[in-house]
DNA sequence: TTGTAAGCGTTATCAA
DNA sequence: TTGATAACGCTTACAA
């Protein structure tokens, strides 16, 4: 039998994925002159078997060089039937990979990655489709309906992953495998994010402690997106402007940016993605113009670090100084902006995303691996790393 | 029967992963009156299966819902017997996600899992063990061990890469599967890169049209590392010295910088991972002293894009000005260094990452498919992209 | 404490 | 053209 088993793969050398010498629990019966039950019995250190029997398979095993990992179809084919999943050790990562240009997500990626790889798990990179299509026509990877994935990690907003979700949970192969939201709020799953309304209010804090009275706050009104954050930030922002005895509805201003203003200021895909201002419109850029007509602003808030600069930029080129003329911080701390020596000169809230990445990662995990499944809603602190982009408002 | 099975499913609804309703071939025979046998060969267009009796059962299993992917471990286990594995539809990407920082990594990673995703793969992410340990222990993921990943792409180079090869060779889950070297020249597998000889030339040309005569070439002596592409660097500059009618002995200078140099000028991990020169010190650093002992020197051919900025800075502290005092030129194209009004100063040698990441994820999906698995090396070729850091020499 | 038997869902061989 | 049968290697229930 077993030498039958042998020849065959011999004379199956030239197959594409030719196997080794595959060893099963039956050799080692073979060799131990018992039977294969008891073999699959001792691996799995079960209590029945004796201590001496169970310390001379696992001899035996060891020696012959028995590989239980490469069994596992048989051993899901087994466990099927009885309702039991085998763990894959993979967790999925949402992500579109367009995203890994930035910074911001470069972080969480890569702390993602550590814990889970450093933990035994694979990690596969997935973009699901964030198209608000029917449920029924979402096209998942394979690889969810297979099994193969544990849990899953991403990085959308709620409003956008609803329909995958409801895809994913009625997908056998996934089912109702635990999932996490980063970075986002989340009423479906656990989600691990930065606490956005302590870091708007360390932002706005830092600029009134400089004297500054007036604040302009950049927003995004996407309609598809999920507001919740930036109601944070403002509530942050208000609760800074109470606390220093000004009217939030008086002192805070918005204005709203293009959603390229957020976009990294590079990238190496060939074009640059946001191309400079031309010199001579930098004046009646509609922003110059609402900072004209509110001449009481002197210090800006913007949605992110690109944001930030991108105003910068303008308003270099507008022939204004900063911070002489306006304050500005960024939010993330990811992306800087350099003097001529490579000082970071950009005042920012820092969020800790590695933490973050690392966190999730850890609960996914605890998760996945049987752990209590309770939702959590985890917000980690910022905090305001000030530089030379604010400094006190003008008179 | 198939009572039966639907009641354990019914009765294991709270399992972690429970399985929703499970079509089987069975189940379609069932329902077609026919056999099971026939239900498989029919699902894969088997020709001995009449045409009406295939339609048929197509339509019975797409209304009942069957998803053969569902089935793998099954299926797995079946082929195995006879030597042939079933194809995962999984690439592994061998990468320090550590890496994914620096935008080099992450055009090329962006790029591989953009083809790779769009074509049905998916992609893990695994950072193989480097070190040069005995090829017996590395501990390579369990997801190689099981025969779950069709192919690898890496970016590690030769001589740190020998033993990880040795050990996926022999490692029964992972066998003769295809693998292909990106960036790094390969005498193991198929490799695709850039021309980094021609990427020199262009820049060395570039300097030598706008008349500078002595250039001064970075290197990096680390003995472990492939050293090959550094030679063919020199190979184009020494090229383009003498289509100037100069003698490269004479004419090409060498420095060598520290790792640091080479490393990102910003991360996100919350250190920022090259401190800035402290001003009073620029004058003695070492590449200062060594551009006062050779003062025919007016040109620097950087390693890459941050070891450009990162002489830049130096000099600049150093009281010299770029272009005036000293033309650079990066490498790669993907760090930039901004004016105050968000112009890319950088001449640099641009890469077709992307081009090479998606070329490379063809290539892998063609050789795991079974074409031919001829073994290739590709150079990509580069282009010279002239900005502000360049112009003509001092007199 | 160990052995026996059945079955997971598929594929390949061979008979009808 | 279709059906019957035997694996693939494992796990679990049950018998010894």
């Amino acid at each position: 039998m077993s030498h039958k088993r042998k020849q065959e793969l011999d004379s199956s050398a030239a197959a594409p994925s030719r196997r080794h010498a595959m060893i099963t629990q039956r050799d080692i019966a073979e060799r131990c002159g018992i039977h294969q039950t008891t073999v699959s019995l001792a691996l799995r250190r079960d209590p029945r078997i004796s201590p001496e029997t169970t310390d001379e398979i696992l001899a035996v095993a060891a020696e012959m060089g028995y590989d239980p990992s490469v069994h596992t179809p048989a051993r899901r084919l087994a466990m099927h039937r009885h309702g039991q999943a085998v763990l894959n050790h993979v967790i999925a990562v949402s992500m579109d990979p367009t995203y890994l240009h930035m910074h911001y997500y470069a972080a969480i990626f890569q702390s993602v990655v550590e814990v889970l790889m450093t933990k035994g798990y694979a990690v596969v990179l997935s973009h699901l489709p964030k198209t608000a299509a029917t449920p029924a026509e979402v096209a998942l990877p394979t690889i969810f309906h297979r099994g193969d994935v544990d849990g899953l990690l991403y990085t959308i907003d709620e409003n956008r992953f609803r329909p995958v979700y409801a895809h994913l949970r009625e997908t056998p192969g996934f089912g109702q495998r635990p999932m996490i939201s980063l970075m986002w709020p989340s009423d479906l799953n656990s989600s691990v994010m930065a606490d956005d309304r302590q870091g708007a209010y360390q932002a706005a804090k830092h600029l009134l402690d400089l004297g500054h009275r007036h604040l302009l706050q950049f927003t995004l009104r996407q309609v598809k997106q999920d507001q919740r954050i930036q109601q944070w930030r403002w509530d942050g922002i208000r609760q800074a402007l109470r606390e220093a005895r000004l009217d939030p509805e008086a002192h805070l201003h918005f204005f709203d940016v293009a959603q390229e203003w957020l976009d990294p200021l590079w990238n190496p895909l060939g074009t640059p993605p946001v191309a400079p201002h031309p010199p001579r419109e930098a004046a009646n850029h509609p922003l110059m113009r609402f900072l004209r007509a509110h001449p009481e602003i002197t210090a800006i808030l913007a949605l992110n670090d690109s944001s930030a600069i991108q105003a910068w930029y303008l308003l270099n080129l507008a022939g204004l100084r900063v911070p002489d003329d306006y304050s500005i911080v960024g939010f993330d701390d990811v992306d800087p902006m350099f003097d001529d020596y490579g000082h970071n000169q950009l005042t920012s809230v820092h969020l800790p995303l590695m933490r973050i990445g690392r966190k999730a990662a850890a609960l996914i995990i605890e998760q996945v691996s049987g752990g209590a499944a309770e939702r959590v809603q985890l917000c980690l602190p910022t905090e305001l790393i000030p530089r030379a982009s604010t400094g006190p408002a003008r008179a």
